[in-house]
DNA sequence: ATAAATAGACAGACCTGTCTGTATTGCGAA
DNA sequence: TTCGCAATACAGACAGGTCTGTCTATTTAT
C-alpha cells in the first residue's frame, strides 16, 4: 500500500521534476503543462497536491532546503576525513557544488530575484533560509575562533553569497579560491587576538 | 526640430520605461503591451527601434550600465567632499544606492538569473559588465595600497556582490557595513606588508 | 467499490510580433 | 505662402502560441 504517509509516488514526482526544471530554467520559465509531462503525470494530480503554481514553488524550495543540508552534510563529511577544520571542509564542498553538473546557483537568490514581490511566499521562505544558512556558517565559525566570531561570521556570509552569483555569472567555480582565501584568512586573523 | 540624432523621443521613452519596469517586476514579468501601455507609445514605434523583446532587453542593460555609472560617480564626488579614501566613498555610495527608494539589487545579477541562458546577449553583457565592475573596483584599491592589490581585489568584490544579493533578500541594507568593514580592514592588512 | 491517477478538452487571460490605416510633422519646391 | 512628399508616430485589430487553472470522463489498484 502506499496512502497515508507514503506521500503519493505521483505528488513525489512532480516535486522533483518541478525542482528540477525550476533550478534548470527558472521559476517563470517552466509551465505547468511542461511539468506535467516530464513527471509522467496528469494535470489534476498535480493541482491536487499543490493547488497552485505558488504552492508548488514554495513546496519545491522547502524541498530544496532539505537536499541543499544533506549535500552539504554529505560533502563536508566526505572531506572530513582529511582535515578536521570544518570550515575548510564547508568551503571544499561548496568548490564540490560549484563543480558539480548544472550548477546554476542557490536557488532561494534565484526565487528572491525572480519572484521580486518580497510579500511572496517564496521569497519569504529564500530569507528565512538564508538566515538558516547563515546560522549554520557562522556556528562553523565559532567553532574555529569561539566567541570572535560574531565579528567574522557576517562577513564570511557575504563571501559565499558573493562567490555563489560570480560563479554563476562568470560561468567559472573559480569564485571559491578566492572566497576561501579570504574567509579563512579572516577568521584566522580574528581567532589570533 | 528633432530628428535626426536626436534619438527619437518615443525610443528615448521605451527605453527609460523599459529599464524601470524590468528593474522592479523582472525581464520576464512585463510585457511588451504593459511597457508601450506605460510608454505612451505605439507598438510599432517600439518594434522598430528594437527588433524584439531580447534586443530591447539587451538595450536596457546598456542604458543601465550608463546609468549606474554616472551614479557611482557623482555620488562618490559627493561623498569625496569628506574624504580623499575613495575606496571609502565607493562604499559610502554602495550605502546610498541601497538605501534608494526601489533598490531591487543589481540589474545585471538579476538579468544572469532570469535569462538563465548563458548564451543569450544579456547573460554576455552582464558578465562583461561585471569584469569592467571590477576592474574599477581594483582601481580603487589599487590606489588605497598599490601592488599588493591584486590579492585582495578580488576578494573586495566578492563582499560587495554578496552584500547586493544579501541586501535584496533581507530587505535591508545593512550588508553594506559589514561588506565595508571586512573590506578595509583586508585592504588595510594588506598594504602594511 | 472506493480512492487515486489517468488523458485531454476547455476557458480566459496574456504573450510576442505583424499588419493596416491614420495623423502629425518638417521641408523643399512652386 | 502653399502644396506635396517622406518620415515618424499613433491606434488598435489580429494571428498563433502559451500560461494557469477547471472540468469531465476513463482507467487502475486495492
Amino acid at each position: 500500500m502506499e496512502q497515508p504517509k507514503a506521500a503519493s509516488e505521483a505528488r513525489r514526482r512532480v516535486l522533483e521534476t518541478a525542482d528540477r526544471l525550476f533550478y534548470q530554467e527558472g521559476l517563470r520559465a517552466v509551465g505547468i503543462d511542461r511539468i506535467i509531462a516530464e513527471a509522467g503525470v496528469a494535470k489534476m494530480s498535480l493541482y491536487k497536491h499543490f493547488p497552485s503554481k505558488d504552492d508548488l514553488i514554495l513546496a519545491v524550495l522547502k524541498y530544496r532546503e532539505e537536499k541543499v543540508l544533506e549535500f552539504f552534510q554529505t560533502a563536508m563529511e566526505r572531506h572530513g576525513k582529511r582535515t578536521k577544520d570544518h570550515l575548510r571542509c564547508f568551503f571544499a564542498a561548496l568548490k564540490d557544488w560549484f563543480e558539480s553538473p548544472g550548477f546554476r546557483g542557490c536557488a532561494f537568490q534565484n526565487a528572491a530575484v525572480e519572484l521580486a514581490d518580497p510579500s511572496h511566499a517564496g521569497a519569504q521562505f529564500a530569507k528565512a533560509h538564508k538566515r538558516r544558512f547563515q546560522g549554520l556558517l557562522a556556528g562553523l565559525v565559532e567553532e574555529s575562533i569561539g566567541k570572535g566570531a560574531a565579528k567574522v561570521a557576517p562577513a564570511v556570509g557575504l563571501l559565499v553569497e558573493g562567490a555563489i552569483v560570480t560563479a554563476v555569472i562568470q560561468g567559472s567555480p573559480d569564485a571559491v579560491d578566492v572566497a576561501r582565501g579570504a574567509a579563512l584568512k579572516m577568521v584566522a586573523d580574528a581567532g589570533g587576538e
